[in-house]
DNA sequence: GTCCAGGGAATCA
DNA sequence: TGATTCCATGGA
């Protein structure tokens, strides 16, 4: 396979930290220089800022293996470029200073149009986990299963396929790491396998409700994870509010206020984010969570 | 040794 | 519906 390079000059709304690290994606990996690597689908991909502007765009370099012949077009799907985020940032700062502030901290984010497969499996990875340890589990799990692409000379692994994991056994899984939800992992793989759930169905339906309830119906897959899929896979909801422990204490400390944030409950975290944000909730909530984790208590 | 991590499922009121 | 408890694992 051959190395392509891709430029993209002038790009707004773009920084590799905020893309790589606000906590959508698990296999992305900063390189020595400051650059990223990482892979979806059986693309392996080196991104790294080539300059910055003056208007604080940034020229950006794409170099690495593509799995068709339209890369340009696919490194666009991918990193959500079409999209002006611009135009997104403006909307929320207009909500409160709390947006306002997160959004200008997370002024390079862009969410990715990630594999629905690979982000139902990695989310159902991440329940009651820790970023560094899901990010290792997925690692181990794609080079005991995948497909191995090299690339300057280093091995990289895709992500197993739903059939590539067909014969996985619930052992196999714990011997990888997975803990408690080696059991998760194998259900979901064979009721996707035996197309108790439909995942071209599920990118098809624009009806986001229906589609969350189908998610449910996985093993693994409680609301917040159901949202996290709506939210960072290709499905790309922005309505959706994933509630963890990080967006259940930035949400008590700006706007709550409860004494026992533990006592918060869900339901009115939820409300509150609709009422608040609306259609970009979110979003809103990435900012929110991006800005909390790197910043500590900002309130 | 204890606590915590981008929670879910089972159980019980 | 809502609240408790248990679930592996590894790092702090």
């Amino acid at each position: 396979m051959q190395i392509k390079g891709y430029i993209i000059k002038n790009q707004d709304s773009f920084e590799l930290k905020d893309i790589f690290d606000c906590g959508q994606c698990f296999r992305w990996n900063k390189e020595p220089d400051g650059s990223y690597t990482g892979i979806w689908s059986k693309n392996v991909v080196n991104v790294s800022i080539i300059s910055k502007n003056q208007d604080s765009t940034n020229n950006i370099l794409f170099k690495g293996i593509f799995e068709t012949q339209n890369y340009e077009q696919e490194i666009k799907r991918y990193f959500d470029l079409e999209r002006d985020y611009t135009k997104i940032k403006n909307q929320l700062s207009n909500i409160d200073e709390n947006l306002r502030k997160s959004t200008k901290y997370g002024k390079g984010i862009r969410i990715l149009n990630q594999d629905l497969w690979e982000t139902i499996i990695s989310f159902i990875i991440s329940a009651n986990n820790n970023i560094p340890r899901i990010k290792g589990i997925i690692e181990r799990l794609s080079k005991a299963y995948g497909e191995k692409i090299i690339f300057e000379g280093k091995e990289y692994y895709t992500f197993p396929t739903p059939d590539q994991l067909k014969d996985v056994t619930v052992e196999e899984y714990r011997n990888l790491g997975l803990g408690f939800r080696d059991i998760r992992l194998y259900e979901t793989t064979k009721m996707i396998l035996e197309n108790k759930v439909n995942l071209n169905e599920l990118k098809t339906n624009p009806n986001t409700l229906e589609v969350r309830n189908k998610l449910l119906t996985l093993s693994g897959v409680g609301p917040k994870v159901a949202d996290c899929i709506l939210l960072f896979s290709e499905l790309k909801r922005f309505e959706v509010f994933p509630i963890d422990v990080w967006v259940r204490r930035v949400m008590n400390e700006l706007y709550i206020k409860e004494e026992n944030e533990e006592k918060v409950s869900k339901k009115k975290i939820e409300k509150l984010a609709i009422d608040k944000f609306g259609s970009l909730a979110g979003l809103a909530q990435q900012y929110l969570f991006y800005w909390r984790r790197e910043n500590g208590n900002i309130a």
